[in-house]
RNA sequence: GGCACCUUGGCGGAGUGGUUACGCAGCGGUCUGCAAAACCGCGUACACCGGUUCAAUUCCGGUAGGUGCCUCCA
């Protein structure tokens, strides 16, 4: 499979570190409100890579995402959602309340609990704070008014490269200001920041130092991802914006190599413009009538295109999904109805090899879509047709395919009465028949010999 | 200001130096007792101006417009 690494900015073989197996880390939400349905498509995006290393190329995938449950966002959160309760009591409620609501969202729109294993910043809390013991030992983090900071200079010195993923202007450097006097180096960063007056805290002795006070949001993903899948791992994961800071200084704290291949997904836009809280034009899932249309959508764009939602495009979406689930019905229930499959072995053959051939390059869904549509239109009415189908779902993972239920005694009755009350041209028993298998779900079509009946 | 990227038909969105992307919506038709579905066909799409080339939507240069990042961010 090629993958797109943002270390090199090249289409590059993905080579796993172990053969037959993957491990992925994927930055996930911090827990203070409902997630908006452009960081959905980050994890969506996410899915759609371990899937496709599991299914198409048949890896073992260990997939890892964070909750950030500890940030200067929640804090800010806890004077206003819970005023007066103890500040660590308060946090513990607001990240468990929308830690659920996260969870929630990832499995409306199709990601398998079972897939992802979630870890906790603050169960981290060890972890990181070896990691920041481990770079304060080297030289590299110092302490300042009982924060640690992690020096970039002093990084350098060590001959490692900062700036691996971006393009760095340092003169854009000289516009931050704020929050510098504590600090030898404005590109410097906190690896941990010291308690203020009602914010939640822990303990953290430092080379004799007491510290009370949280992680610095960078380092959390280090150690989180370190720690549970070693270094460095395969492949990381992240909306485009993370790039810089964040990954960088990821990199950066686990000493210059984390993951071998960083793979970051484009914005999902409103009115050509990025969907984010603080421009205040995004949309919940709760916004969205169908979430695996929703789904759907994101897979019909490449996951490196800047994608734009509107209603119009959602309902194109949801219209897609509504008629691909139809085709595989009816395929599935032909046999049901009594209309006789014919095997397309050359058809199902090309689609299994075209639809692989797009994921395998660098995940182009639409491509793979495409070849999903040209396969609908030759051979939705062949034998093999839901089984391929269903075959590229756990790819695509918008429910395509249904158990059958087969028709019921009483159902199949119905049927083959409305078959003779057509056959003697009685269309007024047939039409009366048919309204009567509507209700319960079943959807009539009428070939020119013979009728085929599927359940909705 | 610096750096990167983008501009494809009504909408979403691939891709390519010469031949249909695909989906949704729309229009016309076939089929049909009706309905639905299905099937067939249709739309003179590649921001603009130059250049390279036998040939450019695709490569190069410029113009216009837009987006992102430059320590909140998926």
């Amino acid at each position: 499979m090629k993958l797109f690494n943002s270390l090199t900015n090249k289409k590059e073989d993905f080579t796993p570190i172990q053969a037959g197996s993957v491990s992925i880390y994927s930055c996930g939400p911090t827990v203070y409100d409902k997630i908006h349905i452009g960081n959905l498509r980050a994890f969506i995006t996410a899915d759609l890579l371990q899937r496709s290393l599991r299914i198409v190329e048949k890896l073992s995938v260990r997939w890892v995402m964070n909750i950030t449950d500890i940030d200067d966002k929640i804090i800010a959160r806890l004077e206003r959602d819970y005023p007066g309760v103890e500040p660590e009591a308060a946090r513990a409620k607001l990240t468990t309340q929308y830690q659920e609501v996260f969870l929630q969202d990832i499995s409306r729109v199709g990601i398998k609990q079972s897939d992802v294993q979630i870890v906790s910043a603050v169960d981290s809390m060890v972890a990181m704070q070896q990691m920041i013991e481990n770079l304060y030992r080297q030289g590299i983090a110092y302490i300042s008014e009982g924060s640690v900071y992690f020096s970039v200079e002093r990084y350098r010195a060590t001959g490692q490269v900062y700036g691996q993923l971006v393009n760095l202007d340092y003169e854009a450097e000289a516009r931050v200001t704020d929050d510098q006097d504590q600090k030898e180096g404005v590109a410097d960063f906190a690896l941990w920041k010291a308690q203020k007056p009602g914010e939640p805290a822990w303990q953290f002795v430092l080379d004799g130092n007491e510290l009370p006070g949280r992680p610095g949001w960078h380092i959390e993903c280090s150690a989180m991802s370190v720690g549970a899948l070693g270094q460095p791992f395969d492949i990381h994961t992240g909306g485009v914006d993370l790039k810089f800071p964040h990954h960088e200084n990821e990199i950066a704290q686990a000493g210059g190599t984390l993951a071998n291949y960083f793979v970051h997904n484009e914005f999902l836009n409103v009115n050509a413009e990025k969907m984010s809280k603080s421009l205040n034009n995004f949309f919940t899932l709760d916004d969205v009538a169908d979430p695996l249309a929703f789904r759907l959508l994101c897979l019909q764009a490449h996951y490196r295109s800047q994608m734009d939602f509107s209603d119009e495009s959602i309902q194109a979406a949801h219209n897609r999904l509504l008629g691909l689930r139809a085709a595989v019905r009816k395929n599935q229930y032909a046999q049901e109805s009594g209309v006789t499959l014919q095997l397309k072995a050359d058809a199902n053959k090309a689609f299994a090899h075209n639809f692989a051939e797009a994921i395998r390059d660098d995940l182009n869904t639409p491509l793979a879509l495409a070849a999903l549509a040209e396969y609908e239109k030759e051979a939705s009415m062949s034998a093999g047709f839901a089984e391929q189908i269903a075959w590229a779902d756990q790819v695509l993972g918008i429910g395509l395919v249904n158990e059958v239920i087969p028709f019921s005694s009483e159902e199949q009755a119905l049927i083959a009465e409305r078959n003779a009350a057509r056959a003697q041209s009685d269309f007024a028993t047939s039409d009366k028949i048919r309204d009567g298998l509507r209700v319960r779900n079943i959807d009539v079509e009428d070939l020119s010999g013979s009728s085929l009946y599927w359940r909705m």
